[in-house]
DNA sequence: TCCGGTTCCGTTTTT
DNA sequence: CGGAACCGGA
């Protein structure tokens, strides 16, 4: 029979051969959680289950590709069949099919969260409100929070509680801007993340035979990372298994890191309520990590009081202990980082791709990038801006989008000027009143502009020749491929032009972006598994596209990310780093006793990453905002059991006159030598402009780079001000001697 | 309208 | 600090 079940261990085998009625799985850190939902899926098709019977829910895309080729692997190409992906990416493919049946176009947008912020500010200052009260952000995560607890906008204006909160905080109008962002997004054809979620549980409740389709469809429905679901998540799938009940659920609450995100831990410590008879199995067994780290992180999560009771153990070997880095300054922690890397690598004969340095919070990581680019250790950072949020490229997205959905209003006010056609700011305020006043699209407006009252001559020609720009596009989008159809949006529309002409370095990295996102289009149009290769479908992938799905998981390079980033990942040697008081746990989360308990399981989750070894670190100062921020050691090194922990070996840290610690020049009192110096590597040159405020002696107090191109020096008593233009090709720094300043990059 | 220059403000984590 | 917003001259 089948071999592969008898790798697993009883309690394994018995989660995977169980595959009727409600079942939850508690699955703790390393005890083979992905082989077993694996299995488990292999195993329903062995039983004869068609594929597309099965569906299965993931956290991110990379997890939900990663499953499916491993049960390729155990059952063969069949597995293509199966629903898998994140519920964000399954329910859109089923919106996009139901969209008619509530009022949304096949082709409607998704927004991501700039766009959203984008409209809301527009109709903060349409509304004629003060964005300074009404902060984009914040009314955006007051709409979003109704979003995931499925409240309406008339039903939050009607909530005391909601409409109480934000009188008290001054805003009373929320509910209001919460409808006027709805009734936008619909009349765009777009919709936001959330309302991938809302509006699938609408769908469904709206629409009987709708809800029964899929009910019949998905008779198995699997749920990974059960811990970080949201409330909305939780009733579509309660929804989706109503009738078969065949409900499988896999989480950890001790990994439960989302709340942030409207995710409840409540949703899996009180699942039994919700189906009684319930069958729960508890992998308890870590296979991943040394006794060492399993131990160390059971004694941290044991402090939480929110969890459900487990015993996690572990028949590996002790292994190392785990030390402890003390750095002074947040650059010293990266070099002790990177140094320790190296020295690693050497003496346990691993690869670069066997480490990670996992941090708190993004900025961080450019400390580590620095040391490690010094010692030549390659590298990857996960996370941070993505590729598809740069500027460039969503200029350029947004012409697609348009070329797709005309109504997408975010894409429209995007690119209408842009690159520069002579349609100003003041030409669109009117366009946006007109379609306010005639309730048309802002698409339907331009199109009649030369009917519009109140705009010049020229805003008309102007914008009734971009129109059959678009039109024009919008035809291709049905006749062309999207590689064909890409460079030619990319050409015409000039936005080509535009960043080849842009000689500084930003310009030509901006320029290499597009060229890498048609490469991108270009690959989609060769894929083979792919029928229908028009733009609309590559939009469609890559609507739902993170960074962590881009991670090459074969490169040898070191993996920088944040600890949330690492959900699911596991690394021979794992860094953590920035374990600072205020920082790691956030001061953010110190305030109430269910944050900082998130804290420490997101502690937990960075240290059950680890196979062989943890090393912590942490810097006395850092550079924040840029200041330098004291702070104590975080907590949570003290909460760790000290016969786990190696805190002698600790680097001193030692600060050198004169010398670098990393970015920043150590102040020294000496100003008999030149000021500006030199530039770095071969081809960079600079040229200084009004040269006399740059004279041997004068003391710089304060130097700043610019936006673009421009490096501001600043010099004290009569406030001199100097500029200096430079002009370079490929890596460079400006080195300032004896002075409190930064080095460029 | 465009562009360079200045001011001002945020600061967790992400589908 | 770094970036977005803003401002004012051409």
């Amino acid at each position: 029979m089948s071999t592969y079940l008898d790798e697993l261990n009883p309690e394994q085998r018995a989660a995977v051969e169980t595959i009727e009625g409600p079942v939850m799985i508690v699955a703790g850190a390393g005890s083979g959680k992905t082989r077993v939902l694996t299995y488990r899926i292999a195993y329903l098709m062995d039983q004869g289950i068609d594929p597309w019977h099965i569906l299965a829910l993931t956290f991110t895309n990379k997890a939900a590709k990663e499953m499916q080729n491993r049960i390729e692997k155990l059952v063969g190409a069949e597995a293509k069949n199966l629903w898998m992906g994140t519920f964000h990416s399954i329910f859109a493919k089923i919106l996009r099919i139901e969209a008619h049946k509530i009022g949304y176009p096949q082709n409607f947008t998704i927004y991501d969260t700039e766009d959203s912020k984008s409209l809301i500010k527009g109709i903060i200052k349409e509304e004629g409100l003060n964005d300074e009260v009404y902060k984009p952000a914040h009314v955006y995560s007051r709409i979003s929070l109704a979003k995931n607890n499925f409240i309406s906008p008339r039903e939050y204006e009607q909530n005391a509680e909601l409409s109480e909160t934000d009188r008290a905080s001054g805003k009373p109008k929320i509910g209001y801007l919460y409808e006027q962002y709805t009734k936008r997004c619909r009349n765009a054809g777009a919709m936001d993340f959330d309302d991938l979620l809302i509006k699938t549980y609408e769908l469904f409740l709206q629409h009987p035979d709708v809800v029964n389709k899929y009910q019949q469809k998905f008779r198995f429905v699997m749920v990974d990372e059960y811990q970080d679901t949201n409330h909305i998540q939780y009733l579509i799938i309660k929804k989706l298994a109503a009738a078969h009940q065949n409900i499988c659920v896999v989480g950890d609450d001790a990994q439960s890191i989302y709340a942030f995100r409207g995710a409840s831990i409540k949703n899996i410590l009180n699942y039994e309520k919700d189906y009684p008879d319930l069958k729960v199995f508890k992998l308890e067994q870590n296979y991943r990590s040394t006794k060492t780290i399993v131990e160390a992180a059971s004694d941290i999560i044991k402090k939480n009081k929110y969890q459900l009771e487990k015993n996690i153990w572990t028949d590996n070997g002790i292994g190392d202990k785990i030390k402890v880095f003390k750095a002074l300054t947040d650059n010293e922690e990266g070099v002790l980082v990177a140094n320790s890397i190296f020295e690693v690598k050497m003496k346990d004969h691993l690869n670069e791709k066997d480490f990670a340095i996992l941090y708190r919070t993004n900025y961080q990581s450019r400390a580590f990038e620095e040391a490690l680019r010094r010692l030549n250790i390659p590298y990857q950072i996960i996370g941070g801006v993505s590729f598809y949020q740069r500027k460039e490229v969503k200029d350029l997205l947004a012409y697609f989008r348009l070329a797709i959905n005309t109504n997408d209003e975010e894409a429209f006010k995007r690119v209408i000027n842009f690159p520069a056609r002579g349609i100003g700011d003041t030409t669109v305020s009117k366009m946006i009143v007109l379609a306010k006043e005639n309730e048309m699209s802002l698409w339907d407006v331009a199109k009649n502009i030369q009917h519009a009252s109140g705009i010049d001559s020229r805003g008309r020609r102007t914008v009734s020749e971009w129109v059959v720009l678009i039109q024009r596009f919008q035809v291709q989008v049905g006749s062309m491929n999207a590689f064909d159809l890409a460079t030619e949006i990319a050409k015409t529309s000039g936005i080509n032009k535009h960043y080849f002409e842009d000689k500084t370095i930003e310009g030509i990295n901006r320029y290499d972006n597009l060229q890498e996102l048609l490469g991108a289009i270009k690959e989609f149009t060769e894929r083979t598994d792919i029928e229908d290769k028009h733009l609309g479908v590559f939009m469609q992938e890559i609507a739902l596209f993170t960074d962590a799905d881009k991670q090459q998981i074969g490169d040898d390079k070191v993996t920088l990310m944040t600890i949330h980033g690492a959900k699911g990942l596991e690394f021979p040697v794992v860094y953590v780093a920035g374990l600072e008081e205020n920082l790691f746990p956030s001061q953010m989360s110190l305030t109430s006793r269910e944050d900082l308990e998130e804290e420490r399981r997101l502690f937990y989750v960075a240290l059950t990453r680890a196979r062989k070894r943890v090393f912590l670190s942490f810097a006395q100062s850092r550079f924040r905002w840029g200041q330098v921020v004291y702070s104590e050691p975080s907590r949570f090194i003290e909460e760790i059991n000290p016969k786990f922990l190696d805190y002698n070996q600790v680097q001193p840290a030692r600060e050198r006159e004169g010398a670098f610690v990393g970015k920043y020049v150590v102040p020294k009192p000496v100003v008999n030598k030149p000021i500006v110096k030199a530039s770095y590597q071969a081809e960079a040159a600079f040229v200084a402009e009004d040269v006399s405020t740059l004279q041997e002696g004068m003391e710089v107090v304060h130097v700043r780079f610019g936006q673009g191109k421009v490096l501001m020096v600043e010099g004290k008593g009569e406030d001199k001000k100097a500029k200096i233009l430079f002009d370079a090709i490929g890596e460079k720094q400006i080195l300032i001697k004896y002075a409190k300043m930064r080095i460029l990059n």
